[in-house]
DNA sequence: TTTTATGTATGACTAAAATCATACAACAAA
DNA sequence: TTTGTTGTATGATTTTAGTCATACATAAAA
């Protein structure tokens, strides 16, 4: 989901660059900006008490992050931290509100885009739930691939360390290296000088 | 969330009385409806391979359920069962699509709605994969005594089984017993005569 | 009251992922 | 080319929830 720029720029939206691990929003912080990355990559994450991330989303150019307080009027529900060197786009709260007031057809997209998160983590609950390593790893890799996200279209691969995949999944990295090599075994994907292909 | 049953009515929505461990609807199907429980109660559930049971979410009387497909027109994502003899109330979609185009202020209730669902599933998601089956269970039962949801608000008492308390967090029921039994030692929760009040 | 069904409790054992340790590979920077 | 950094690989061991089996408790039904 996002918002045409141009109509952003016209609402009074501005432009901030964010630089490679710097914080863009805390966890439980009242929220005040509407957030769209326009370049780079984001990750929205929760850590735990021992410091271990959970990646809640990794957030790709033209996507919208950090909307819920936006519609629930609640804090952050997690944390977002640049990967790389980003820029993102941002409008005032109150404005946003405005501006889906006076854009029904707008506000609808965003129905979507929380029906389709809710959706998301419907799916990925369900596979952590029902535990086995192998499977979360494919689920998360078919998801990736349906919606042509973290996987090189051109190639077919993966644009993620095991490491993010473990963030991602609730695994160790080491659970995730021995479950791909098995499932590169069973030929279910590709391992090339250490790169996935699938 | 709830639309006021009078203005469901007048839009052509209609009583269905639902047995107890009727399915509502099932995962993968298309969805014609709007749902909202008036008596009763339903679960929100997914089914593994090996038959058992994620409960996503359980809905108490006044709550809508399955409205994802209204938002993002895929097919349902779990399958909804009656726990006991319930009566819901349902509204064609398409009509449920007029509904929210000239009543925005309902519109905004249902972003409202979704918002709190993506949070609540990023809170849990948090939960499953930072493990500890403790910490899982008393994230619940915080959550439940926030909401005022599955714990009885004159006594205490938690309505809900230790199966399905395993069937929300991941768990096995004996993991469940027995880390209650353990939260109990340390006065986290009373047990009296196997009933759970915190 | 007795019976039956459902839910809770507990021990013994197993399996599987986490943990710890160390080595190696790939690639960019000096 | 060498160095340094980040990511991948793999073995050995530990921990912990799962599994299996069985017993007991509670409450509703006969």
């Amino acid at each position: 989901m996002m918002i045409d720029i141009d109509i952003l720029l016209a609402w009074g939206a501005t432009y901030k660059k964010i630089n490679a691990e710097e914080i863009i929003f805390n966890e439980n912080t009242v929220c005040n900006f509407y957030f769209q990355l326009v370049e780079g990559s984001v990750r929205w994450i929760n850590i735990n008490d021992e410091g271990k991330e959970f990646i809640q989303m990794i957030i790709e150019p033209n996507e919208c992050f950090g909307e819920l307080p936006l519609f629930d009027d609640q804090v952050h529900v997690a944390t977002a931290i640049a990967n790389t060197e980003s820029t993102i786009i941002r409008l005032h709260k109150a404005t946003f509100h405005q501006l889906i007031i006076e854009r029904p057809d707008i506000h609808f997209k965003f129905s979507k885009l929380l029906a389709e998160r809710v959706r998301y983590k419907f799916l990925i609950l369900k596979e952590l739930a029902s535990n086995a390593p192998e499977h979360r790893i494919l689920f998360l890799l078919n998801h990736f691939k349906k919606h042509n996200k973290n996987i090189c279209p051109d190639c077919n691969q993966l644009q993620l360390t095991r490491q993010q995949i473990a963030d991602m999944t609730g695994l160790r990295v080491e659970t995730v290296i021995r479950a791909m090599r098995q499932m590169h075994d069973k030929g279910e994907l590709t391992i090339k000088k250490g790169k996935v292909y699938c």
